[in-house]
RNA sequence: GGCGCCGUCGCCAAGUGGUAAGGCAGAGGUCUGCAAAAUCUCUAUCGGCGGUUCGAGUCCGCCCGGCGCCUCCA
């Protein structure tokens, strides 16, 4: 089976075909750069950064844009409120952004154009509009006539009657129809400012993201992505403009997650519900976050909750701990020196299912449940049941290894994600290590002279600090509860 | 008011019309000095009511409940 994507445009799923065989050109809206990036913003990057490990994996050369806006009126409201200069809450917000993503393991994009580097696009765009009359000029704004676009409304479904006829349409006299949209803003004194036919002013938010797509991507591209919130206006505005100056369908499929929730309701700064990254990370481990977001699909609302972190941090565990015991079993192999290694992995029942699962839609829950079901006979080959040879292990191994890989996971060794889970349990609990190696050993000793009820004593004093000991081959392990 | 989505085991979550994946939690077994980990076994008829069909969680209608977009928003 091909690779299956639902298309907002079309409202289904269809065979992905890009429009350049082995090539794929990928534009995703990135933030505004004007606060710390939350859960929200973690789930949108994580699903086209999964799309992007996802098309690299089956071959595809993929050039993948992901934008900054860094010029907008949250930004200047930012900059006066913190009193320092626009730019700086830019440099500022964009440098957390890199921070916070990057423990994600997100991947870098081919480009991340910012807007303002990109106004002279931006003005030749809407000078095109202007001179098509699909945009006018008005007190030193310009805005987009959506009357002179007939397939307005065709991404989100609405019809523009059924617009105007809504309470909430904003209030504009300059402007011929109440939904027309700003391409370009006149500047108020004080506020940063480029030099325009039309005078000074700043883009609109919707132009800078078909100027830019356009630029690197051409006229027609095949994937655009975003979060649902983004179909209206944005995408929306998008098509307009791009298909009004080049009189081309600028995107051939359009994909868009779903929200995290609270309590079933949309993660967002005006509900105020929401967790920035950095504060997630104080108290779970990143991939565990990241782990969390692949645990449903892309498409579905998935609700945050510290239940649902807790359990994807068991998952996680698992699954650090499953690699590393089958890395550990296989390591006296040598893999370069098997034949057809590769195409063994390939072939493995686990790559076959997880492909299937990934080409529906990017399913990765699908794809999880059959890395969960790959993973019990990893553990019973490694606990050395069943009769699989080395060789086959480390076939399995490889192959469960690279699907986790495929979902960003895995990018830290089994040693280091433990080492990380520690610190982050211990962060309150703040436990002396020292002391948990006493009590170990203490509970060693004891059980050498057999004084099983002086080693449980010690057990205990550990287990009502929180750490759980395990008897290994190769000694007395433990961790954090 | 317009458009759209969702309601599957205690919790999370898949599910192309043919008799319900996976995870967490729970129960029991193996292993263990005892544990832990691992592993094995067990636990749902899919919000309600009708309809279409040989057959529906899966299509249609109505109802109940929840949510989203229509303003900035990933």
């Amino acid at each position: 089976m091909s690779l299956q994507i639902f298309n907002t445009l079309t409202r289904k799923k269809e065979e992905f075909v890009p429009l350049k065989e082995k090539q794929i050109g990928m534009y995703v809206c990135g933030v505004t750069v004007y606060d710390y990036c939350h859960v929200g913003h973690a789930r949108a990057a994580i699903v086209f950064d999964t799309f992007y490990r996802y098309f690299q994996y089956l071959g595809y050369d993929v050039n993948f844009v992901r934008n900054f806006t860094d010029i907008d009126d949250k930004i200047i409201n930012r900059a006066n409120e913190e009193g320092i200069d626009w730019q700086e809450v830019n440099r500022k917000y964009i440098a957390a952004f890199y921070e916070d993503m990057g423990q994600l393991n997100i991947a870098s994009p081919t480009e991340e154009p910012k807007a303002t580097d990109h106004i002279p696009e931006m003005l030749d765009m809407i000078q095109s509009l202007v001179d098509q009359d699909k945009a006018y000029e008005s007190q030193g704004d310009v805005f987009y006539s959506i009357k002179s676009f007939k397939d307005y409304g065709c991404l989100s479904g609405k019809n523009i009657d059924d617009l105007q006829s809504g309470a909430r349409v904003e209030v504009n006299e300059t402007k011929r129809d109440p939904m027309d949209f700003a391409l370009w803003k006149k500047s108020k004194p004080g506020e940063p400012s480029w030099d325009s036919p039309w005078g000074p002013g700043r883009p609109g938010w919707h132009i800078e993201c078909s100027a830019m797509s356009k630029k690197y991507l051409g006229d027609t591209f095949d994937i655009h992505g975003g979060g649902k919130d983004l179909v209206f206006p944005h995408h929306e505005n998008e098509i307009a403009q791009s298909c009004g100056c080049t009189g081309k369908q600028p995107v051939r499929y359009w994909v868009h997650n779903g929200f995290v929730n609270i309590d079933k309701e949309k993660m967002s700064k005006s509900l105020g519900n929401f967790f920035t990254m950095r504060e997630v990370y104080k108290k779970y481990h990143p991939e565990v976050l990241r782990l969390f977001l692949i645990s449903s699909h892309y498409r579905s609302p998935i609700d945050f909750s510290e239940k649902n972190l807790e359990d994807a941090t068991k998952v996680l565990s698992r699954f650090y701990e499953g690699l590393a015991g089958a890395r550990e079993k296989t390591k006296s192999l040598d893999l370069t020196t098997l034949s057809d290694f590769s195409e063994k992995v390939a072939r493995h029942p686990l790559t076959k299912k997880f492909e299937a699962a990934m080409n529906d839609d990017l399913n990765t829950a699908v794809a999880m449940a059959h890395m969960n079901e790959e993973l019990r006979n990893l553990n019973t080959a490694v606990s050395g049941k069943g009769e699989p040879s080395l060789e086959e292990l480390a076939i399995a191994t490889t192959a469960w290894e690279a699907a986790g890989q495929i979902l960003g996971l895995f990018f830290l060794t089994p040693e280091e994600f433990e080492k990380e889970l520690f610190e982050i349990k211990n962060t309150d609990k703040n436990l002396d290590v020292g002391k948990i190696e006493e009590l170990i050993a203490g509970r060693k000793s004891a059980r050498q002279s057999k004084n099983w009820a002086e080693a449980d004593r010690c057990r205990d004093e550990l287990t009502a600090m929180g750490v759980l000991i395990e008897d290994t081959p190769n000694g007395t392990e433990w961790k954090l509860k």
